[in-house]
DNA sequence: GTAATATAAGACCTAATAGGTCGGAGTTAC
DNA sequence: GTAACTCCGACCTATTAGGTCTTATATTAC
């Protein structure tokens, strides 16, 4: 129902606290893991595959760890997206390759594909520098 | 992975077809499955669910069907997304309602909300009359 | 050199939910 | 009245996202 995956929420919280919370930049998955009380091997997981797309850049042995891969100004939500969870995709019939059973008799197809690069460029708007801007907007509830 | 569901797809092309190929704008759901390969039965779920949220009319009975609504300028893609799948949210903590793990030390919550913000905007200017403009797209591919 | 700590990578299990199925109840035409 | 057609709502299943476990490999402190 158009959500992203619980992966991409933590892999976005991972990068922010890179960039914004940890020491000299650089935290372990552990470390990351027990501040936002996410399963270690998942984030673990997570952090393989951002790095394996350049967004992190990874430091084995002890007092290693992960830091971001380039500025943070320069990583967009729809590079994290991707990362993480492959091509954005809005419809089940992916690209040309994989026609779905509707594929000839199908109406939408091009107007979602426009709704989707629309999508996208939302997406692609979107640093991880401004996210980490925090204009916090506390809603200021008042509870009796 | 940010993908709109099956079922959406599904009531999509059902609106669609009702909109502009229907002849009187009214078709069963027995009529539109056949015509797209869906299964009947499923359909029938999805044309349910959109009859109680008003985007089409029901009749029951012999030589009955679906119809239309209201005007195709009035129906949106969140109206129908939100009709299927219920309201949108990208974040697996939907509401004030129900705090993920996460809820205390999220920092990233605020940004992503307005995130959603702008794609449900996208999806709010979107209407089923602009849809069914066929301006084709053809892709002019020759294969040899 | 060795022990400790970190990532890397893969198989594997489980629980949520999207996708699909079934019988029944209501309407209309004749 | 009855038969044919429709919508309707509960039910089941298969896919996959989410999470776990194990082993290997690289780096650093001592």
């Amino acid at each position: 129902m158009l959500r992203l995956s619980k992966k991409t929420d933590y892999g976005l919280l991972a990068l922010n606290y890179l960039a914004s919370e940890a020491p000299a930049g650089v935290a372990s998955a552990r470390v990351i893991a027990e501040k936002y009380d996410i399963p270690v091997e998942l984030l673990a997981k997570v952090m393989q595959q951002m790095a394996r797309s350049g967004l992190v850049a990874a430091h084995k042995g002890a007092h290693g760890g992960y830091a971001l891969g380039r500025a943070a100004s320069t990583i967009t939500l729809a590079d994290i997206v991707e990362s993480i969870d492959g091509p954005l995709a809005i419809t089940a019939c992916g690209r040309d390759d994989d026609p779905c059973d509707q594929y000839g008799s199908c109406t939408v197809r091009d107007p979602l594909w426009k709704v989707k690069d629309r999508i996208l460029s939302v997406l692609q708007t979107t640093t991880l520098a401004e996210m980490g801007d925090k204009e916090v907007h506390v809603p200021l509830t008042v509870r009796i």
